[in-house]
DNA sequence: GGATGTTATGTAAACCTTTACATAGATCAT
DNA sequence: ATGATCTATGTAAAGGTTTACATAACATCC
């Protein structure tokens, strides 16, 4: 039963006693057969343990089944989520999903760009807010891509993720609502496109609320716990002190906690904080973070959704879906207590 | 230059005035082919962009250039320093490594085993303790295969990953040096075989120092964060409590600190804590946790330099290779403050 | 100068599919 | 009965490689 060597269509075809072509099409154009032959082919093909040679089959098509995710860093909390949503949506297409990793390498980029070239997968979603290909990227022939999680920087490829401003407005208008004025922006960021909207809700809710222009405080930070702690270091040796925290994601609002918190400072009767992404560890730290949920899931089925939509029209769209972030209360936010003005 | 149909060796060859045979041994074995042609292919190359259709090699050659890496979570804390490692191993012999995500969904690890059948992989890591195939697994031809993180249940496959018993002692030998008597160990499982394991240093630990088995508490869970949780509200309805939690995990053991915290405990002062893992978050708890660190990146490449052993040499080896851990002392240990019996 | 060996290249088969086209038998309309 | 239409199947080409084998040019040796 289990040979050495993998039965061909030939070996299901001289079981069955028909031609090769009858097997490919009993297989895949099942309409097109007679019952009876139908029947003996499925029968060879459970005799053999036949099971198609997808190399031969996309070298002959010019395409595969796979679907190519490329992701720079595979231990993002929000990645395993978004993951799950593309799976599930491709395997009810019958589409398989590779993962590919290129720890911010553009080298190792270029790997999987050899492997788009040769048909390998048939279609791309990145993972990343930039193409991972380095300089060949613009002379590169990319299949059907959809970004996901942070729009694609300069490429023109269609993206599906959370409405960014709309998630940074929930969360200064809860902070604004329990009487917050001072309150600091942690994570700016010119290259990231994602942040730079956070940050626009921000100053949006800001000027909504009428809030000066000398209150707001915003600090650059890269998305990390190591930038958020740091940046505490940094506001403290400033004149005045915001009453809260406003984090360009959850990682960053961890930095921020364990910064105050090695200061002795308590969370929230102190300071305020809130995140954004609501990573797995947020309802798990204490205080429990008070942060922005990303649908996930969601964000994966739509943007897998999308591609496969690509791929049987192929049309270039260049549409945004924005999906509705929601506020998760916990605890990381109160009233201001008293006034910081440094002491 | 960016034509609309990839360059074939066909193209390569008709500019460089040579035939397909001699671009192929220019790429493929150079020494072969005079310098003189060399020069013109590697031109001819430059100017069509030509890359290798590997879906036509690997067809030809009857075995692909990619590892495949079968994760049942790809969201394990522990799976990206290690994938870090497969993959720095693999790229430095010209493989590639892909991803494979099965959700613990025996129905989705068959779309893996498909792929690996079309030859489409030439070997297969799995990241997981059982061989994720379903009923399929015992007739399955599978590539040469190399288990890593978790020893491989049922397969005969050979394994690497970490000593898991010398690991568990090195913690309990720090808690009974602590002078810890009664030690929970918390996450046993009879289908994990890293557990047992951790288990059994935790036993052989307590025999080598006398500790009566009346002392011992050994409680299930599966390393989850909320099996943790939940251990630790079991545990209260018990007549006695241990002074120290050996966890099984780090996952494990934020369950426990948690349990703990919501009860009103401080950690090390009341009780104290170890996990196993060493995973980033463990140095971000507040206690910082005190576990056992996997050598995470190691463990990837002596996983992924084993299979390409294997993939070469045809030998079916079935070694075990253990690397060593390491103690990390952080702030979740001191020595036990008071006798707790029911209170 | 012929036999021999070496080196560089070309020819063609093979890997396993899918599918356009051809064929042959059956059904149907006239 | 004849041609037209339809259905089920077979034949063979094509997709892009690699490589065994063949060939040809050239150097080496006596």
């Amino acid at each position: 039963m289990s040979n050495s060597t993998p039965a061909t269509i030939e070996d299901v075809a001289r079981i069955a006693e028909v031609s090769i072509a009858t097997v490919s099409r009993a297989i895949h154009m099942p309409e097109k057969v007679a019952n009876s032959t139908r029947l003996k082919v499925s029968q060879a093909i459970a005799i053999t343990g036949y099971t198609t040679n997808a190399m031969a089959r996309s070298l002959r098509l010019g395409r595969s089944n796979m679907i190519l995710v490329v992701a720079p860093d595979i231990g993002d909390p929000n990645f395993s989520n978004i993951l799950v949503g593309l799976e599930n949506e491709a395997r009810s297409h019958g589409y398989g999903v590779l993962i590919g990793h290129t720890q911010n390498d553009a080298q190792r980029g270029l790997e999987y760009l050899k492997f788009l070239n040769s048909n390998q997968a048939a279609g791309l979603i990145l993972f990343t807010g930039i193409l991972p290909f380095g300089h060949q990227t613009m002379t590169a022939r990319l299949p059907p891509s959809v970004g996901v999680f942070e729009p694609v920087f300069n490429g023109g490829i269609p993206y599906v993720g959370v409405d960014d401003i709309e998630g940074a407005r929930k969360a200064i208008d809860l902070l604004l609502a329990e009487g917050h004025r001072k309150i600091a922006f942690i994570g700016d960021s010119r290259t990231r496109l994602a942040y730079t909207r956070r940050r626009m809700g921000y100053e949006a809710g800001l000027d909504a609320a009428g809030v000066s222009a000398d209150l707001r405080i915003v600090l650059e930070g890269d998305g990390t716990i190591e930038s958020g702690r740091l940046v505490v270091e940094q506001l403290f040796m400033r004149d005045t002190l915001p009453t809260a925290f406003m984090c360009v994601n959850d990682q960053t609002a961890i930095g921020v906690m364990i910064g105050l918190g090695a200061r002795g400072y308590n969370i929230p009767r102190d300071f305020s904080v809130t995140g954004f992404d609501d990573v797995p560890q947020a309802a798990f730290m204490s205080p429990a973070l008070t942060t922005i949920r990303q649908p996930r899931t969601m964000i994966g089925k739509h943007a897998m959704a999308l591609l496969l939509e690509l791929l049987s029209d192929g049309q270039p769209a260049e549409t945004e879906i924005l999906l509705r972030p929601d506020l998760v209360v916990r605890n990381s936010v109160s009233a201001p207590s008293r006034e910081w003005t440094k002491r």
